[in-house]
DNA sequence: TCTGGGGTCCTAGGACCC
DNA sequence: TCTGGGGTCCTAGGACCC
């Protein structure tokens, strides 16, 4: 999907299109997620703080993401993959390889070029996105070649062709070679994917390593026989949290590892699995990083077994200059909970020494569990992207808070660009909601008494798409638009 | 107002075992 | 009586990907 998320907020908010866009964490900490074609321009990228991203670009909206919607448009997406091919293998919520020839598709050009256009025509009729296609008869030539069809469009590398595309492009172009690889081959004067397949295999081992010099070796040279694999077991499950400022209070960092190991807990519980390596990370002020893991006797589901085990690991961290950064994982996953009477025994002896410590909070008069209990519930944050209902204005969203007043737009994904409206923080009619599909359900159609628009009757015929969308090839409608 | 969050894979040293 | 060799597990860190 190209640009996926800011694209996706561009479809839901029709007075984003053709406008500078960039999601991704809104503090003063974030970095930049996705930024639209628009953004780019500026100089915005993906992994850029988003600090630097607003002085670069001032004037694009800037939104928080909304994983529910970006999760449900993906799980459309993997839907049309799975059509041609039983073998589909996510790399994330907007990447897949798909193993054509498992799939019973013609191995020939013009059939396989048939098959990938189609594919981009379904993925914007379902979703009104739009998703590059690359072709090939590897998978690093495919990502390679989908690389060069962003955005929108479609590239097949011919058997044949390889070396001769390849050869010039920077080394950077092949996945796994990163800022550090790249510097270690540019020292010793590789910069090019031909002159990496120069070097021979016996030099980028001694340069790289065993395993990365091999395989990288393998790759420059266009040897790549890796399977398309679907439905791989995750391996861990972890949570972290950036904290807006360094955490000093030791008790702090205690509390918030302990909400942290319950987030993780639950993910993995969600999941079915059980762990039985419990790993804590910590982000020290100056960005130091250090893990410290320990491995259980037996794999565990239970919230105490790892709340435990992460605090005893975190006694062995010096944490008085600041904490940016605390994480807990678990790794060593099982498909299966074993209730044995180690994980049973050490539950009820967490459970016991937890009942112990709330006491010693309440006696040492701890403010952070009891403050939103004195003060009624906690404030809600209105963060900028997030779809609301106001009772009398209907759907929108946040454009932006502060001073106690919270500014809403009032726009579907199907309607012309709304207008923005201001309220107090509190106000009782406004309420958090959940995110419209970016193209109407048949069976959410408008109402004609409450919403007569004129501009509404030529929508059968439109796609709600992002700014640069082309219309739907043969003109058919869009599934689910209609007319009022 | 520099530097997120969720992952995978690899390396290397020490413990431990046969 | 001058110290093998190989394998696995655990721990910590780092590169890389989206």
């Amino acid at each position: 999907m190209d640009a996926f998320y800011a694209s996706a907020e561009q479809a839901a908010k029709p007075s984003l299109r053709g406008k500078p866009v960039v999601v991704g964490g809104i503090g003063p900490r974030g970095v930049v997620a996705t930024a639209s074609y628009e953004a780019r321009v500026f100089g915005v990228h993906s992994a850029m703080a988003t600090a630097q991203a607003r002085r670069l670009c001032p004037n694009a909206a800037y939104l928080t993401p909304r994983f529910t919607l970006y999760r449900e448009v993906s799980e459309v997406v993997m839907g049309l993959l799975g059509e041609l091919s039983p073998l589909v293998e996510p790399l994330s919520l907007d990447e897949a390889f798909v193993d054509l020839e498992a799939g019973g598709v013609e191995p020939s050009v013009s059939a396989v070029r048939a098959v990938g256009e189609r594919l981009r025509r379904d993925i914007r009729v379902a979703t009104g996105l739009s998703g590059s296609v690359g072709l090939a008869g590897s998978k690093m030539l495919a990502k390679i070649a989908s690389e060069q069809a962003k955005p929108d469009g479609l590239f097949l590398i011919e058997p044949g062709t390889e070396a001769g595309l390849l050869g010039p492009m920077s080394v950077r172009a092949i996945p796994g070679v990163g800022p550090a690889t790249a510097e270690t081959l540019r020292r010793a004067g590789i910069t090019t994917v031909a002159e990496t397949g120069e070097a021979g295999e016996a030099e980028l081992v001694r340069l790289l390593g065993k395993a990365h010099g091999a395989g990288l070796y393998a790759l420059a040279t266009g040897h790549d026989d890796r399977p398309v694999v679907a439905e791989r077991d995750a391996k861990s499950v972890s949570v972290e949290d950036t904290f807006e400022e360094d955490l000093t209070d030791r008790v702090r960092v205690q509390l918030e590892l302990a909400r942290l190991a319950d987030r993780c807990v639950q993910r993995l519980r969600a999941a079915g699995r059980s762990g039985r390596t419990v790993v804590i990370k910590v982000r020290r002020y100056d960005f130091s990083t250090l893990t410290r893991s320990e491995t259980l006797r037996g794999p565990t589901d239970d919230l105490s077994v790892v709340r435990e085990a992460a605090g005893r690991l975190l006694e062995g961290v010096d944490t008085t200059a600041g904490v940016r950064l605390l994480g807990v994982g678990v790794t060593g996953l099982a498909d299966y909970t074993q209730e044995d009477l180690f994980a049973q025994a050490a539950s009820e002896a967490a459970a016991a020494a937890e009942a112990a410590a709330a006491e010693v909070h309440r006696a040492e008069g701890e403010e952070p569990e009891e403050a939103p209990e004195a003060v009624g519930a906690p404030p809600r944050r209105w963060l900028p992207g997030l779809d609301v209902r106001h009772a009398e204005f209907g759907a929108g969203w946040i454009q932006g808070s502060g001073v106690g007043r919270v500014t809403v737009r009032f726009e579907q994904p199907w309607s012309e660009p709304g207008r923005v409206r201001t309220f107090a923080v509190d106000d009782p009619a406004l309420e958090p909601a959940e995110p419209l599909p970016l193209i109407r359900p048949v069976d959410q159609l408008p109402e004609p008494l409450t919403v007569p628009s004129p501009s509404s009757a030529r929508s059968g015929t439109e796609v709600p798409a992002g700014p640069d969308a082309a219309p739907v090839a043969g003109g058919e409608p869009a599934v689910g638009s209609a007319r009022p």
